[in-house]
RNA sequence: GGGCGAUUAGCUCAGCUGGUUAGAGCGCCGUCCUCACAUGGCGGAGGUCACUGGUUCGAGUCCAGUAUCGCCCA
């Protein structure tokens, strides 16, 4: 360490991270340690693809601990000595992105059909070279170690190259086809979406009871309906032909009111005959039920909207008005001619648009479509057989139902922005050309007057090749040999079925193999209300203000720390938990890289509390290890921090000071060793979780050892652990605790020295205690002047004295100058009471003959021994009791 | 309508295959500016484990039902 930074190290207390991450993360890039070495010799990889982000967005909580998560296991497996891989890039999110460059243009004052086509994807390419790294640098702010040198977007031209190719691929078996089809229509954006990417709101609505006029004779149907204004395309009205209500009137005609058309009366078991009157109005072109109804009775499909959600020419005197205004004047016109018959509140779910929230309409359109089902088969079965396995496992069931139960799928948009589909018409005889290069002539006639499909891919078909194109599939990459299959998906779980299914059918179909062997779904996090973090309720939080406050490495550590279940509600105390922990470890540096001998970082010539933390090292170590190869991220921070706080800080750090400030050179040399190992094996294991801080703490480590990111990661071995230390120094610490209670409870101040005698009734832990007994005096400002065996204890105990349990026996401690009478009366009352009542629960149990017969013997005789031991201890302290205050009347209890 | 999840200390949450006195962080009380750290140390108080039944020698943990909240699908 330089004189500078030992000097700048002195100076401060306080972690402060600013500085610090944003030189971190420069030096790595500059050293390019994120990128694989793609060797031969290694054939061990690991590869993660990170899900792409939409280029438009910007980091919110969910992208902060799914990161996180990656980073983690990124980095763990790059110390594990694999050649690692974090694929980086974004999603050029066609919808987004167009809407986004659309309000851009907007404000220019022009449009994208001012514009043409080609002029406007000119502008989307200039906003994304502008924006899209936006969240990408956010990544690089959280430490990830992403291989940035390889980012890729899903429009590089050799994605594009893949996409064209799976899709003609799709083509040629026959799974891609053209159809006139009910979609879901966002009347704002103009274009189709899949089931997928409509979100469903409850609504509060009415429910309009409707008459229509029977036709030739006197009288009406009354029907209801929550959407009046489709009733100017309907072409039928429907009943049960169970229905002896209606029986008479199948066959007949009825009259549409506003529209004067006749329909006739129609039946079909479909219709459910508790649900309204009975009675359904069938308008085949606006209602995917009616729409099949409708095609099972060949009735016409009268569209009566525009795309932009207008009455069109079909809707008369309506025409031209909005939804919402057709609604009102044909309610209004009915009142008027009394054909409303009265209306209630009704509650129904709503689609809406996940990209602008406008609501969907079902509408009939030509559109591309992909028959799934044969893709799904073996898809499913890579879940069932376990070959791609879920974390936590129950999200498989969520996949394998969609799966089950998966439908065609809508795959093209009537958008600008994304990939355009290989599809070309002939002007001449309507030849359909799918290519991947753009064919000159017609291959059926020879025309050369062709015209390329307007449509583009929906975003999620080319997304679902993201784990292999991004690997160079369909070129036979060396990165794609060595990384695909890759190992995990980490990603949302509303996020399943657009992409996690559809990678793995796509990765099965194309490249041949599973995308990946593991998804992990990471949590939700929720606001504090408990819900969903919403924009528009403002209460989400920025990920990157945590950062700005606390650090990255506490940000990372803390959401990591609170994601334990698959609904987190956010809790800020737990990032400052986060920073208080890397406060901690920084101070603990401080200490040991301050105040150590220069000497090789090895554990050498063992005290009990050397032998002790070793070992706690060892089962730390394993213990880190199972839990993160088991995904279990958030007990993995706690095991660490409770190793670090409560074990090496608490407790080893304060037995070191003896040695370390003491005037023994051979034990100030012996400790260094100590803390110097473990400072470097606490900063390696902590590493992956809080990367720049362990990385800056490291660096100061004597000697040259490289960055941190390429450090082997401690692999725990539970076979060299020293369970006899760890029990001689559990009794230890349980011995001291008891003695800082005791002065705690008696008011003893802090640094007032103590003397104790020790009444031994066991050699071997009495035999510890007086061996560190330098500890006791340390850590509990008590001496221990005397052992006598519990036969002479008579010749100690003169005197007044406080009495206190330990292992192994009991510790006298004439403090009596100290003591106030009362205070001491009150408190061996509460022991004693306390003692009562764990003796009572043994008896209770062991007179149990069940118990006694039926439980484990070693359970059996482990209460027994409790019970023996604590009938000891009740009377040891009856005693103490009865000699300190005379009589002993507390029996009523 | 179908499915999933949650309900444990004042707050936010741990508690794996049923078995010591149910834990942590924050907050609270007392105390200490002890030469790593007041973003700290030491000690302490605080829980009918949502409710009702059941299985078991033994249930926070397993089963059934109820309630409340949240999420997903239709």
């Amino acid at each position: 360490m330089s004189q500078d930074v030992r000097e700048q190290l002195q100076k401060n207390t306080r972690y402060s991270p600013v500085d610090i991450e944003s030189k971190w993360m420069d030096r790595w890039l500059e050293q390019d340690l994120f990128t694989p070495k793609e060797d031969k010799d290694n054939q061990d990889s690991y590869c993660i693809v990170l899900p792409p982000p939409n280029v438009t967005g910007s980091l919110h909580m969910g992208h902060a601990l799914n990161a996180s998560f990656q980073d983690l296991l990124i980095r763990l497996n790059r110390m594990r000595g694999k050649d690692t891989l974090w694929v980086c890039g974004t999603d050029h999110a066609g919808i987004a992105t167009q809407n986004q460059v659309e309000k851009q243009i907007g404000r220019e004052g022009t449009s994208r059909h001012e514009l043409g086509r080609d002029e406007f994807e000119k502008r989307v390419w200039q906003w994304r070279d502008q924006y899209g790294s936006t969240i990408i640098n956010q990544l690089k702010r959280l430490g990830c170690s992403l291989d940035y040198e390889g980012e890729r977007f899903t429009l590089d031209e050799d994605y594009v190259r893949a996409v064209l190719r799976v899709f003609v691929n799709l083509y040629e078996k026959g799974y891609i086809y053209r159809d006139e089809y009910m979609v879901n229509w966002c009347t704002r954006c103009h274009t189709a979406l899949s089931d997928l990417e409509v979100e469903h709101r409850e609504d509060e609505d009415k429910f309009y009871y409707i008459r229509y006029p029977l036709k030739g004779e006197e009288g009406h149907l009354t029907i209801a309906t929550a959407r009046p204004e489709t009733m100017l395309g309907d072409t039928a009205v429907a009943v049960n032909p169970n229905d002896g209500r209606y029986s008479k009137y199948i066959g007949k005609m009825v009259e549409v009111p506003l529209v004067k058309r006749e329909i006739p009366v129609i039946a079909d078991e479909y219709v459910d005959v508790e649900f309204g009157t009975g009675a359904l109005k069938i308008t085949p072109a606006h209602d995917p039920n009616d729409f099949e109804i409708g095609k099972k009775h060949g009735l016409q499909e009268i569209n009566v909207f525009t795309p932009d959600g207008r009455i069109n020419q079909e809707g008369g005197r309506f025409a031209g008005l909005s939804l919402d205004d057709a609604r009102k004047q044909i309610v209004a016109r009915l009142e008027r001619d009394g054909l409303l018959e009265r209306t209630e509140p009704y509650k129904h779910s709503v689609g809406t648009c996940y990209r602008c929230d406008t609501t969907i309409e079902p509408y009939i359109s030509l559109q591309w479509f992909m028959r799934m089902d044969e893709l799904a088969r073996p898809a499913i079965e890579a879940v069932e057989d376990g070959r791609v396995k879920f974390h936590p496992e129950r999200w498989a069931d969520v996949y394998l139902d969609w799966m089950r139960s998966i439908r065609p799928w809508c795959i093209s948009r009537q958008l600008w922005w994304g990939h355009r589909l290989p599809v070309w018409y002939c002007d001449e005889c309507e030849e359909v050309i799918v290519r991947e290069e753009p064919p000159t002539t017609c291959p059926r006639c020879g025309s050369a007057e062709l015209t390329q499909e307007e449509d583009v891919m929906d975003t999620w078909f080319s997304s679902a090749l993201w784990p292999f194109a991004t690997l160079g599939w369909p070129g036979e990459t060396a990165r794609l040999d060595k990384f695909y299959p890759t190992d995990v998906l980490v990603t949302a779980r509303d996020i399943i079925f657009l992409w996690v299914a559809r990678m793995v059918m796509m990765g099965l179909e194309f490249p041949g193999d599973i995308p990946f062997s593991d998804v992990i779904i990471n949590p939700t996090i929720m606001a504090k209300d408990g819900r969903r973090m919403s924009k528009s309720l403002g209460t989400g939080i920025d990920p990157l203000e945590l950062v700005e406050s606390y650090g990255a490495d506490a940000t990372r550590f803390g959401l990591m720390n609170m994601a334990s279940t698959q609904d987190v509600r956010f809790a800020d105390e737990r990032i400052e938990m986060s920073r208080n922990f890397c406060n901690k470890i920084f101070n603990a540096a401080r200490f040991v890289l301050l105040g150590v001998e220069d000497v090789e970082p090895e554990p050498s010539g063992a005290t009990l509390a050397d032998r002790w933390i070793q070992s706690r090292l060892q089962a730390t170590a394993a213990e880190v290890g199972r839990q993160l190869d088991d995904y279990e991220f958030a007990e993995a921070t706690r095991v660490l921090y409770r190793f670090v706080w409560n074990e090496f800080c608490d407790w080893y750090v304060e037995t070191a000071k003896v040695r370390l400030y003491g005037d023994d050179p051979a034990a100030k040399r012996q400790v260094s060793g100590h803390l110097l190992h473990l400072l470097d094996n606490i900063l390696r294991l902590l590493h992956p979780f809080v990367p720049f801080l362990t990385e800056e703490l490291a660096s100061m480590l004597p000697g040259d050892r490289g960055f941190l990111i390429h450090s082997p990661y401690p692999e725990g071995d539970e076979g060299a652990r020293d369970l006899d230390a760890e029990a001689e120094m559990d009794r230890l610490m349980e011995t001291v605790v008891s003695v800082r209670t005791l002065r705690n409870e008696l008011r003893v101040p802090p640094r007032k020295e103590a003397k104790a005698v020790l009444v031994s009734e066991d050699d071997q832990a009495a035999g510890t205690l007086t061996a560190n007994a330098g500890l006791l005096e340390s850590l509990a400002a008590t001496t221990l002047v005397e052992t006598v065996r519990r036969e002479n204890e008579a010749t100690a105990a003169n005197g007044q004295f406080a009495v206190v349990l330990v292992p192994g026996g009991k510790l006298l401690i004439p403090l009596a100058e100290l003591i106030d009478i009362e205070q001491e009366k009150r408190r061996l009352q509460g022991v004693i009471a306390k003692k009562k009542q764990e003796l009572s629960r043994s008896q209770e149990k062991l007179g149990n003959d069940k118990f006694v017969e039926k439980a484990p013997a070693a359970l059996v005789e482990k209460e027994r021994e409790k019970l023996v031991r604590n009938q000891q201890d009740l009377s040891e302290l009856e005693q103490q009791f009865q000699r300190f205050f005379g009589v002993w009347k507390a029996r009523k209890a």
